[in-house]
DNA sequence: CGGTTACCGCCG
DNA sequence: GGCGGTAACC
């Protein structure tokens, strides 16, 4: 049975589980709605939630059974326009298959990790089954990541929707999808805010306002850096702003090339660059290295110094953890980081599924992440707004503009010259120079 | 260079 | 006190 105005797709839970995958600390854009529990269907599953995403031009909405992905997607504006129905959600199903990546067959992949890695096949290969790696946009992907520094799940998630709602023009304001006719409540959609947006000279001291803490500088400064680097033309036919076409043209380049571009921009350091790598660049086989996959590597793998000691992550220290365990697991060696970083997060007990018997010192951090995954699937009408969120009308469907989304385009070409053979600290300077040249040149 | 320290805000 | 870090400073 599918939902009124949903389209399905088979996929096997095992392919994707959408619970997992965008609660694990990808996305933090996803809205996540509880369903009203029907009465027990005999037999088949029926999804327990729906999941909900602004895009530039419409709203993705997802929902999982176990064998089925369904999926529509919704427009602002009353009437459908030029392009037919079907046609939308056409690009919305291409869109998704781009996002999941779904070409990439991930029970295969499993078996392969499983193969070369006997504590991967005892923890994970059974229990944590469908964690795959999101395909996301660049920009939004760095900013969110910019955030992330010391930071939980709940927080950044907070923050993001946060700044969302107060840089970029509302898309839609739909009825929750659990909301009566009589109790109607709603939420608002925003798309993520362009480059241009977020460079804007009173920002720093906005999003001080909305709780950023020293994020906000960093914020500012990396969009002010790519602006001025890129242009702040604006969109091109695909919507994208040369910044933004910039990022996604480093999909093409080596995995250290991108690094060195990223490292320039401020707030982004070994790790968060890595992430973007990993999460939004094509580099699958980049592992990023925070404290908690170090203890991780510490604890199941021997490697990056004994569990006892807590050592300072030096950069020597970060490159030895990153590439015993890229060893380790191969070509997608990310993908697999994903999975063994998500399962030994307890969150998902929540979602029925056993939970590992772990050690004491790493049940500790999983009650943190335990407590945001938690708040991540309270209804929105629940949550303590952000700071500077309106309370809106509870009006339903607005227009706004229009823009056809584009995650197609690949070609690396345009880019500039990269230094090869420096060491880290002739980067690093490197760095600090166009830093200050640039706030130089800002006039 | 490799090691310290402050940083914003929120939570245990 | 400490967090899924980074920039700035010895």
């Amino acid at each position: 049975m599918i939902p009124t105005g949903f389209r399905a797709l088979p996929l096997p839970l095992a392919q994707l589980s959408l619970a997992a995958v965008l609660q694990c600390g990808q996305s933090f854009r996803w809205y996540i709605y509880p369903l009203l529990s029907n009465a027990p269907t005999s037999g088949i599953s029926v999804p327990t939630h729906e999941y909900r995403l602004c895009l530039r031009d419409r709203v993705v909405c997802l929902r999982q059974s176990s064998d089925t992905l369904f999926y529509r997607s919704v427009f602002p504006g009353a009437t459908p326009s030029s392009r037919s129905l079907s046609e939308r959600e056409a690009e919305t199903l291409a869109w998704i298959k781009g996002y999941f990546q779904l070409d990439v067959d991930l029970a295969d992949l499993y078996d392969q990790w499983a193969e070369r890695d006997p504590v991967f096949e005892r923890n994970c290969s059974q229990r944590f089954s469908g964690i795959r790696m999101l395909r996301q946009d660049p920009f939004e992907n760095l900013i969110s990541f910019i955030c992330s520094s010391n930071n939980n799940i709940a927080r950044i998630t907070k923050m993001v929707k946060a700044l969302c709602q107060h840089y970029s023009p509302r898309l839609a304001t739909l009825a929750t999808p659990t909301s009566s006719d009589s109790i109607a409540v709603t939420e608002t959609y925003h798309p993520f805010p362009p480059p241009s947006v977020l460079a804007a000279p009173d920002v720093p001291a906005a999003l001080r306002m909305l709780g950023f803490g020293y994020r906000a500088e960093f914020i500012h400064k990396t969009a002010k850096m790519l602006v001025e680097a890129h242009g702040f033309g604006k969109p091109d036919e695909g919507g994208l702003e040369p910044a933004e076409k910039w990022l996604h043209a480093l999909r093409g380049v080596s995995t250290s090339e991108a690094r060195e571009e990223l490292l320039k921009l401020m707030g982004v350091g070994r790790k968060v660059a890595d992430c973007i790598l990993l999460m939004s660049l094509d580099k699958r086989e980049v592992i990023p290295v925070d404290t908690h996959v170090h203890q991780i590597a510490m604890k199941y793998y021997g490697v990056g110094g004994s569990s006892k000691g807590k050592t300072a992550m030096s950069p020597k220290l970060y490159d030895e953890v990153s590439s015993k365990l890229t060893a380790i697991w191969g070509d997608y060696a990310g993908w697999a980081h994903s999975v063994l970083f998500t399962s030994d997060l307890k969150s998902f007990a929540s979602y029925g599924l056993p939970s590992p018997s772990p050690s004491p010192s790493v049940r500790t951090k999983k009650t943190r992440h335990s407590k945001a995954a938690v708040e991540l699937v309270t209804p929105p009408a629940t949550q303590t707004p952000p700071v500077a969120k309106r309370k809106r009308k509870a009006t339903v469907i607005e227009e706004a503009e229009s823009v056809v989304i584009t995650e197609t385009s690949k070609d690396a070409s345009a880019l500039p010259v990269v230094d090869e053979g420096l060491s880290m600290a002739d980067r690093v300077k490197r760095r600090r120079r166009i830093r200050t040249s640039s706030v130089v040149s800002v006039r």
